[in-house]
DNA sequence: GGTGAAAATGAAAATCGTTTTCATTTAGCT
DNA sequence: AGCTAAATGAAAACGATTTTCATTTTCACC
């Protein structure tokens, strides 16, 4: 366990929100000014590896990291200011577990994400009205 | 209507699985060899933004498309040989409708998937067990 | 407390899918 | 047919991710 890596634990682990590496290289970079962009790269993969977090992507090129926690939660993405709530997925991993069985599938994870437009972005009237209802 | 524009929409909409950009391309090259790789990636742009399609990233980088129908429906998708599987939503849909109704978002889309190893993969024994069981 | 092998790091470069640019062609309208 | 806006194709630009490689550090073992 290098300073490095503990830090960066300690920094991912802290956070309350999902970091891209940009993000979390300047929180790191804040404390320990040496520390290299790859070696926060290899971290957040590695936390990934040992099954800590994993990669979400919403549709910005960006990859972020989710610190995986015991309690099934499933994210509100707001197409306006990008802002990420979480929700309880409760009712819907029982629905999902069945849903593999019946399919021959070995259930290793899953991501069940709503994309929509929160209060204060319709308050604001940032909402792209060319946005059409989908379903996927 | 241009005749590129012609062969790359019928193209799409006969697929039965999600296409990327180079396997669109491919795809309408063996029928017209002069069709440029930006206007596959354009056009396939231009369906979403209509609605007809969305963007899915499962996680190796390359983007896909999914075409739209007016049946929910989420994704299997297969570790081991990336096969993706679709399956009917209809029983997720309400909760995630209440569930943003709840958190004061309107809902303009959104993604579920469950991700794992088909019965073939396991039967070739090509389950990569460092995977571990995550939850969003 | 040394010692050596394996692992981790940092800087830079490579990679590769995506997106833009721009000159040219085409479609669609009158 | 003539005009304008839109679409196309080739190439270049872009940018996040990933790899390379020389160097440093950790850690198990003596």
């Amino acid at each position: 366990m290098t300073p490095q890596r503990e830090l960066i634990f300690r920094s991912f682990f802290e956070m309350d929100k999902h970091v891209s590496v940009d993000e979390l290289y300047e929180i790191v970079r804040s404390i320990d000014r040496s520390i290299g962009y790859s070696t926060v790269w290899r971290n957040l993969k590695l936390i990934c590896r040992v099954g800590l977090a994993q990669e979400v992507s919403i549709g910005d090129g960006i990859t972020r990291y989710d610190r995986l926690t015991r309690i099934p939660h499933g994210h509100l993405f707001c197409l306006g200011c990008k802002k990420v709530v979480e929700f309880n997925a409760d009712q819907i991993v029982g629905v999902l577990a069945q849903t593999a069985i019946e399919n021959d599938f070995t259930n290793k994870g899953f991501k069940v994400e709503v994309q929509g437009f929160c209060g204060e972005c319709r308050a604001k009237g940032s909402v792209d009205s060319s946005e059409t209802e989908s379903v996927s």
